[in-house]
DNA sequence: TTAATAGATGAGCGCTTGTTCATATATTAT
DNA sequence: ATAATATATGAACAAGCGCTCATCTATTAA
């Protein structure tokens, strides 16, 4: 019989009921990956950034392209996925377009992850 | 004098007083990377799942790659990313080891990255 | 209409990252 | 000591991702 991860171990380290009870209380596979989709969006730095900003005011494209130092272009790629993600909305005024966050816990959500790490 | 993003639209969309506002609030830049370092460990579905496993009991390396049905080997590579990250905690016994969270708020964490996804 | 400008977007490139495979280490049993 | 087993780890490879560059769209001014 060939050998598998189910019975590697099993008399010293698997606790069948202790695997049992985790699998059934697991969250479906479907909401775990949307979950950590969600979090791919605070994992990169000019996200963060661009989130930072609009924390403290509505921006248009340009302004955040000269406050973070980076390319319109690098901007508005970044701006699309937050967009995507729900995470910043935006209003158009004449050839400007500003962008705000679109969810008041955005900052309770950063402030969590600042307080991880600043213990 | 040559173009650059400084005065690409200072007339209609640069406003200098909000730019100058925005830099001054914002933090630092090694903080802003740590916080987006931290939650790149959030934003993959294999760590999102063993801290999920975890959430509800302390569990071996073996049994970890049982109930989520993947090599020993991967699950290990990804136990040693949390553990650097300080997320997971593990203890020996024998030839076992037993890896447990290592903080208390990992779990408002993860429940507040739910809320955000289930509304 | 034409020119100018803010922003959006697709292609391409280089870097990062998660997994696999092979192998090494650590502990226990014989 | 030797074998068996739980875990750790380095190398390599494929997939994903962020930036740049060129270009396109939308809006306004002349």
């Amino acid at each position: 019989m060939k050998k598998n991860e189910a019975e590697c171990c099993d008399v010293i380290c698997i606790h069948k009921d202790r695997v049992q009870k985790v699998l059934k209380s697991m969250p479906g596979e479907l909401l775990l990956s949307e979950l950590a989709d969600f979090y791919k969006v605070f994992a990169d730095v000019t996200r963060i950034r661009i989130l930072c900003v609009l924390l403290e005011s509505e921006m248009c494209v340009c302004d955040l392209a000269e406050v973070l130092s980076m390319t319109q272009s690098a901007i508005s790629h970044q701006l699309r996925v937050l967009k995507q993600m729900k995470l910043v909305k935006n209003r158009r005024e004449g050839k400007t377009v500003f962008y705000s966050l679109a969810d008041g816990h955005i900052q309770s959500i950063i402030s969590q992850g600042m307080e991880h790490i600043t213990e």
